[in-house]
DNA sequence: ACTTTATTGATATGTAGTATCATTATCAAT
DNA sequence: ATTGATAATGATACTACATATCAATAAAGT
């Protein structure tokens, strides 16, 4: 079974940024990394976006703190996959919070939301078509593109 | 059913790349596109790649052609689909010569091989489980990652 | 409070690709 | 074959995006 879960939009009430942004931190920590001021702003300002942005949008978002800093620090939350990579069909590279798990996203190229396609039954079907040329899979990437229901139709 | 085809080493034989050449050159004419002699040097030296390149190998197996018109040359390869993107794993963009038609890639990490799965039945399970949701799927993006079966386990 | 060291941020540097534009080459029309 | 409109080239400048450097600062355990 696949399903959708939408995570644009706010049909459904989000956790307060606040909650996420502690379990982010508290998360960071138990792996050894320090909880500092700036850090919990870009965290902060990564979940305030509700549709995928891009490193440039999260510097603008995030004007006092240094560039650099916002970069390692959506470094950080990607390498410790908080947040994911999005990958546009004209190969723009943005970022979301993650929703953890292996998943892939449905993307609008109308209003550029995004929607989380769950339970990957892909999977399973190129393992085994891969390993029946000797190839061994270790993962795959799958972008959809196309446009949301919310979006009127051409 | 899922057909994989090889197209990196020598198992095989290939076409003659002057014959690739001239049926990429005899395309692009009737596309309008001028016949030159920087334009054809790209053409070659992008058919004697026998796996997936960077646009920067490419540069440099072409000295004696500017770097703009390298550029110029793969984007418009790109863009009348002589020529394929493959991401990577590690999101590094590499081009590859088109093997025609709606395909993904099975991308060895360790030789840098590449071969493609034809044959996408992911299409129509995606385009079902999007269309579910209100979403109507334009297109994908698939890429396989792992080990191919001529190199070494681990 | 002290000490270690991760983190920060201003800046320099790097990387990948594009824009500019004067010059050259292509190709269809004569 | 010559011509002429214009596509293509290439040297270079430039842009965008991201990382490296490094002295100053701040976090967290003792």
């Amino acid at each position: 079974m696949i399903t959708i879960t939408k995570h644009s939009g706010h049909e459904h009430p989000r956790p307060s940024s606040a909650k996420v942004v502690d379990d982010i931190v508290a998360h960071l920590s138990d792996l050894g990394y320090r909880d500092t001021e700036p850090r919990r702003l870009v965290i902060s300002a990564v979940a305030a976006h509700d549709r995928p942005f891009t490193a440039e949008e999260l510097c603008a978002s995030l004007p006092c703190v240094g560039r650099a800093t916002v970069y390692r620090g959506l470094r950080l939350l990607v390498e410790t996959d908080q947040v994911c990579r999005v990958l546009l069909e004209d190969h723009e590279l943005r970022y979301q919070l993650s929703h953890r798990g292996h998943h892939h996203h449905l993307l609008c190229g109308a209003c550029g939301a995004s929607a989380d396609l769950e339970g990957c039954d892909a999977e399973d079907i190129l393992r085994e078509a891969a390993a029946a040329v000797g190839f061994r899979m270790s993962g795959h990437s799958l972008e959809v593109y196309g446009q949301c229901g919310d979006c009127p139709e051409d």
